[in-house]
This record gives C-alpha cells, sequence and structure tokens, in this order.
DNA sequence: ATCGAAACGGAGGGGGAACTCCGGTTGAGG
DNA sequence: CCTCAACCGGAGTTCCCCCTCCGTTTCGAT
C-alpha cells in the first residue's frame, strides 16, 4: 500500500482509486511497449491525468514498477509451483523454462523487472528465495531421474533468463518464435546424456544494476 | 573519412590529427564501460577537448561509433575467415563462436553495435553479407561432416548474438565465465545426435532498434 | 616574423525528463 | 445542502542532453 496517501481509517474516495487503477493500467501497458524508463509524463499523459496525481499517488518510479509487476511475478511464482508438482520432474522442468522464457519475451517491463529480480535480487527478495528453493528441489529431483545434467547449478537458471532477455524481434510473435527455440536449444543442452564434456567453471553472478 | 573537415587535397593540422586520436581514445573507453547511448559531453571531457571539436570531427554520433568499431568488427572477422579455413568444421565452428561471445561480453559497446549489425543489418552492410556467407559455408561443412545438427539454421547464429547479449556480470571476469558457459551448452545443442527432436520453427528475425 | 586558413572551446538555444508547489475542485459525511 | 479534507492538475524548477554560433587561438607555409 505505499504510495496511498491516507495514513490511518478513512475509506479512500472514489475517484482516487479510479485514478490509481488508471494509472495502474497505463503504466502496465506502457511497460510492456517500452520497458520501465518510459517517462512519468507519457505514463500519466496515456492515463489521462495530471502528472502531480500520478506522484501522488506513487512517489517514485520503483513504488509503481513495484505494484505493476507483483501480479505478474506471481503468476510466474505460480507456474513453478505448478512445474515443481509435475510428478515427471524433467516434464517440469523442461514446462517451467518454456513458460519463463514465453513470460520474458512478451513484456518487455516484465522481462527488466524479471531480470533484475532474478540476478540481482535487490527486489522481491523473500519471494525470490523461496523460489530459488523451489527451484533447487526440482533440478535435484530431474537429476535423480537421471534427466538433468548433473553439473548443472542454480545460477544456470540465472543464465538463462540473462540469455532470453536478449531476445527481441518486430512481432511479438516472431520474438516468441525466437524465444522458444533458444528455449529448445538450451534445453537439448541440459538434458543429460552419457557423451558429456566438462563445462567451463561455474561464473559468480552478482547483483545487476537495472532499476537505478 | 567521414567527419574529417578538409574536403579535398591539404594535409591535416597535427593538433587536429592529435584531438582526433584523442577523441578515438576516450569514445573506445566510454563506449567499453558504458555502452553506445554514452553522452558526447562526457565523451569530450574524458578526451580533455571541447564539444564543439568533438562534432567537427565527428559530425553526428553514428559517425564516431562507426570510426570507433570498424577495426574492432575487422578483427572480429578475420576470427571468421580464421576459423573458416580450418580443416576441421566442427573444431572452426566452435571456435568462432566461443570467440564472438568473448569478444561481445567483453565490450558493452561492441555489443550493442555487433547486434545492431547482426540482427538489423543496418550498417557494414556489404561486410556482414560476406561474413554470413562465410558463416553459411563453415556451417555446410560443419553438417557434412556429421558434427553440426542438419536443422541448423543461419539465424541460429543471430540467435546465439541476442542470447549471449543479454550476458553481464559486476567484473569482466565473471561475464566471460558466464558468456563461455552459455556458449559451451549452445554448442552442445547444436550438435548432431541420433536422439535428435524436431526444434521449434525458426524465427523471422528482423532489423532491431539499436541505432535511433 | 607574418598572416590567413584551420582548428579550438565556451556560451547558449532548444528540448525533454523528474519531481514540487499551490490554487482550484470535488466527493462524502453530517 | 454544506463543508472541508482529500484530491486534482498545470505551471514552474532544476537538471542534463544535443547541437550550433562565434570570437579567439594556433599551426605552418611563405
Amino acid at each position: 500500500m505505499r504510495g496511498m496517501p491516507n495514513e490511518s481509517s478513512r475509506k479512500p474516495r472514489s475517484d482516487a482509486l479510479h485514478n490509481r487503477r488508471r494509472i495502474l493500467d497505463s503504466a502496465q501497458a506502457a511497460f510492456l511497449e517500452s520497458g520501465i524508463e518510459v517517462s512519468m509524463t507519457r505514463i500519466a499523459r496515456r492515463a489521462g491525468i495530471g502528472i502531480a496525481t500520478l506522484y501522488r499517488h506513487f512517489p517514485d518510479r520503483e513504488s509503481l514498477v513495484n505494484e505493476v509487476f507483483r501480479g505478474k511475478l506471481d503468476t510466474c511464482l505460480a507456474r513453478l509451483y505448478e512445474a515443481a508438482a509435475d510428478p515427471d520432474p524433467w516434464r517440469g522442468f523442461r514446462a517451467f523454462i518454456e513458460d519463463l522464457c514465453v513470460m520474458q519475451v512478451t513484456d518487455r517491463g516484465f522481462n527488466e523487472v524479471f531480470r533484475a529480480a532474478f540476478v540481482g535480487g535487490v527486489i522481491f527478495d523473500e519471494q525470490r528465495i523461496q523460489a530459488e528453493n523451489t527451484f533447487a528441489e526440482l533440478a535435484r529431483r530431474a537429476k535423480a531421474a537421471g534427466r538433468l545434467r548433473a553439473d548443472f547449478v542454480r545460477d544456470d537458471l540465472t543464465l538463462v533468463i540473462m540469455a532470453n532477455s536478449g531476445i527481441s524481434a518486430d512481432t511479438e510473435e516472431d520474438a516468441v518464435a525466437a524465444s522458444r527455440r533458444l528455449a529448445a536449444y538450451l534445453i537439448r543442452a541440459f538434458e543429460a546424456a552419457p557423451d558429456h564434456r566438462a563445462l567451463p567453471p561455474v561464473p559468480r553472478l552478482g547483483p545487476h544494476p537495472v532499476l537505478r
């Protein structure tokens, strides 16, 4: 509820609620098209409200970004838990990576936020840790089933996210196609096989600056 | 020679030559650190010259970018021809992708320019076509040798470039490590094997906006 | 040493973005 | 219906960027 002006007990006015909704919708659309760096003025204009009203509801860009993507991040985590619940861990593993890539590539803002959240770990922290543990457990099961190569590590998911974040194309359709093909290649590479050669060493992937 | 003020016959002044060199060096460093969008003012300050002098030598950002990366792009093409000359096409294929990834990940500006050049094909056009043909021939030989999967297509190289362009890390060392690991995974996925499943369809990858 | 063309660099116009101030407006409880 | 806190929105401030104009300085040929 950060950014909401009324501090204590009092139901917010209906026009304020209406404007808040319009801001969130416009911001969502603007972020999707142009990324989270889109100017606040553009968001306000798109919503048909004044710039001051936007800032009253969300004191800075970060709080707006947070509110917009909280929901989408939740559905993303839901996909992970769904995949982790699959009795066939390798099928779950593949499904998660495929879904993730599509979600990332169809929303430029989400791509940036998700990348920041997972690679940098600056925002949405508690959810991220839980998600990492769930993913690690899924990977462990897939390894135990002999389908995922044993030297797959947690940071390889970060690698997937970073690689997929580089995909783009003119139309959403083409971007999805490109992302699917990349995901298919990567999944193929992750699959256990008798002729494995050693992989290059695991990189140390620290925080990455996307927001500020 | 675009951007050089003296239109016809006359040897340039020594101070002009000196400043030109300083501009190119500073721009190279600035692009490497901050990407090609870095402000012209910063480049000029770094070179210790006035902003007007910068603009006199290079009338717009594009001509400066062109001049800075012409050399690096040439060495990149040299790597390709070297790889194409390898009697073992699969070894050449792998070496080229590995080298390419490292070059891309160690210079942010080059990453952006190279991505634009290869994905969009807007700049450095004639070189790009020749490079594409050379790469296609290398891939053909690698397929004929039974080492590269038959359904590998030209646009898969674009996929590699885009994926690798998403890699980043705190230190150059870590970025290289991450890039190496990604490249190893992709090469593994490209390798021919008896148990191939069909890949998702090839995406149509059109021009991509990086420079303006 | 002279002198003109060439090169230099700072000041400034124009634009856009982030964020704030404040006078006018409106919704909802009494 | 009245009132007033809550809300609205535009104008204004500051900052940084691109790029140009123009008075000053410097090179180098004579």
